[in-house]
DNA sequence: CTGGATCCCATAGGATACTG
DNA sequence: CAGTATCCTATGGGATCCAG
């Protein structure tokens, strides 16, 4: 699966090349793309913002969290430790004891996300009324 | 499904308030959640990306971004229009011709998308460290 | 050319029970 | 408390065929 698409040299129906748009992301065998995914998934940004503020134990994420199973908590944030973002610190207590932080280059991410969500905030109320048009004027052409 | 999680006044295991730690994204009933995870999918962000410089085609998104498949950029771009971030230009013609360019909203957003692949770029080769770092030692310590 | 309609499978992710 | 192990369902998403 590839045939001509782009590698060849007569494309026919465009003169100038398409294919210098893409930039950062489209390439494949960049891991950029396999990184957002790891940041941007369900919980990733929840985890992270928590943990701006103060550094958490397991039970105190999964209770801020409404919603999550502790399957998928614990698969968070072995990703997360994983790819170095948050930091976890067990303690040899006997009922045991984890903490989970941000590590520096979380605390780097944090700021990024930060700016993301805001814009999130400050444009929902713009894209739900989007929704509504979209929605009114698809119902309207159906009937 | 949502017995004394949070609401509960007397919470029995820790005497400070462990919950107005969330600010933004976790409460639910607030809409920056199902944003933030339609935008944050497995195609939008590289169809944003594709706008960004001009406006595109069908053919052409699908030709650029390799991997996606027809119904999946169907599907995506359809979901992007709904909520205002693209917009969908229709021409009357035999071969229908269909453009599709980034809305002033969504060129907004592609500033805070900017920042956040910058982010990846600028510390995936941290992030590799810390994964081969990682997987070293989980294997180190399993054998 | 630009999709819509189906079919089908892989994976994400929830529920529950068990352990150190 | 902080997980691990299983099971099972829902959904994302690919392949294919059809239509305006």
């Amino acid at each position: 699966m590839k045939e001509g698409t782009l590698n060849s040299p007569s494309n026919l129906c465009s003169s100038e090349a398409d294919y210098d748009v893409l930039q950062w992301d489209v390439r494949e065998g960049c891991e950029v793309r396999q990184i957002l995914d790891r940041i941007a998934d369900k919980w990733s940004l929840l985890v992270i913002a928590l943990l701006e503020k103060r550094t958490l134990r397991f039970t105190q994420l999964r209770n801020s969290i409404e919603g999550i199973s502790q399957r998928m908590l614990t698969t968070t944030l072995r990703n997360l430790e994983r790819d170095g973002i948050i930091e976890r610190t067990v303690y040899p207590v006997v009922p045991p004891r984890v903490e989970y932080a941000l590590s520096p280059l979380g605390c780097t991410l944090h700021e990024t996300i930060r700016a993301l969500v805001g814009w999130t905030e400050s444009n929902q109320a713009e894209i739900l009324a989007a929704r509504a048009r979209y929605d009114a004027k698809a119902a309207s052409e159906r009937w």
